[in-house]
DNA sequence: GGATAACCATACGCAGGCGTATTGACGGGC
DNA sequence: GCCCGTCAATACGCCTGCGTATGGTTATCC
């Protein structure tokens, strides 16, 4: 209506400082686009024209790359499946002393914070059917990973897989209660004590 | 369409048996109805159309009731609040040794299924603004409850409100990760194993 | 420097869901 | 026995959001 928008300049040479001028959009755009307003305002807010608006087209284009609303959703959650974790789990597994890890793991996950927004966002989605599959999938891969770890750390194999599904369930948990409901705005040496009381608690 | 309204008998005498035959139809109705159609199906599905339908009337009905659907919302959601919990928390403090008292809460919580779905249910509907005070008042005053037994039972101020935390997480984490996502489908020993080892690690 | 492919705008159809208006049927109090 | 209050059916308008059709614009390839 009054967003006329505005397009400045097609497929910015190489040699130029990438200032993201381009408007015109590729399907990994699009899927970036959508976690973003998925991180922001949940999965229910991801609508094709609200999105079109946000990247400055309408969606006449975005029916050239997706064929519909749902293989987008599809497209995204497979896209943040794909690029999620590895990196932290790999560095945690290279700390000799199994015991060492935990407290390193905990306090890891506890202080980035932009990765947990799509990851919460999803959490607040599951009615969706197409996000259960992907957080299932993620679920267990980092509750097999837990598992190994206490294993490694001397617990028998069954309280390991115990011990690893409290410990996750109490993650997952708390992205509830703080990030989505705000309880009561914990502050940040609060939190910081919060996380080193659950290290102390939950490491064998 | 297909399925006509069968009306059976207005305002069944006291001294019949009541067979819920009735179709003339309360607030307080629609609120169980309503109640129960978000445990089933969560609070996206409860359409005022859908729920006529299923309570044999058509939404004309609805609207001599509540100004607007979020009213309904409002009405069963503040309902649900009112009729949840006391009980068993009541309960639980009557056991003179504080020390005694977790591992009832834990098997009691474990083993009552019902309650439990329209819980979930909202957990998964936090993003919707309706539902997000609700459910934070609800989650204080438990954790507020979980804090005075953790305190009582010998644990210092802080430690107490962490250990509260972080056993509520843990709860609400399991609710997440095991009713709606259908995390490996866990058996029903290996549940009480688990809950077993739960209480092993959290009681002070 | 045209042709073709990639990308986008506009206009439209259509379905679902909310809310309103109007009328109808039943029932209890006077 | 009538009347009014309560509950319900039907029909309608509206808005939102998906998907389609069609044609326009830009980039690339020869």
């Amino acid at each position: 209506m009054d967003c006329k928008p505005r397009r400045l300049r097609y497929h910015a040479p190489m040699n130029e400082g990438a200032k993201n001028e381009r408007v015109r959009l590729s399907a990994e755009d699009w899927e970036d686009g959508a976690l973003a307003l998925i991180a922001e305002q949940g999965v229910g807010a991801l609508a094709v024209e609200a999105l079109a608006r946000r990247l400055g087209v309408t969606k006449g284009s975005f029916y050239w790359h997706f064929r519909t609303r749902e293989a987008l959703l599809q497209a995204a959650l497979e896209r943040w499946e794909e690029y999620g974790e590895r990196e932290v789990l790999a560095e945690i597994e290279r700390i000799p002393d199994p015991r060492k890890r935990f407290p390193e793991l905990f306090r890891r996950v506890a202080h980035e914070v932009q990765p947990h927004r799509v990851y919460a966002a999803l959490l607040k989605a599951l009615d969706h059917p197409q996000v259960v599959p992907v957080m299932g999938r993620v679920s267990q891969r980092r509750i097999d990973f837990l598992t190994r770890m206490y294993a490694e750390a001397g617990l028998e194999p069954v309280s390991a897989l115990h011990r690893a599904r409290l410990t996750y369930a109490a993650y997952v948990g708390f992205l509830q209660l703080n990030f989505t409901l705000g309880l009561p705005r914990i502050s940040h040496e609060e939190f910081d004590a919060y996380v080193e009381h659950m290290i102390a608690t939950l490491t064998p």
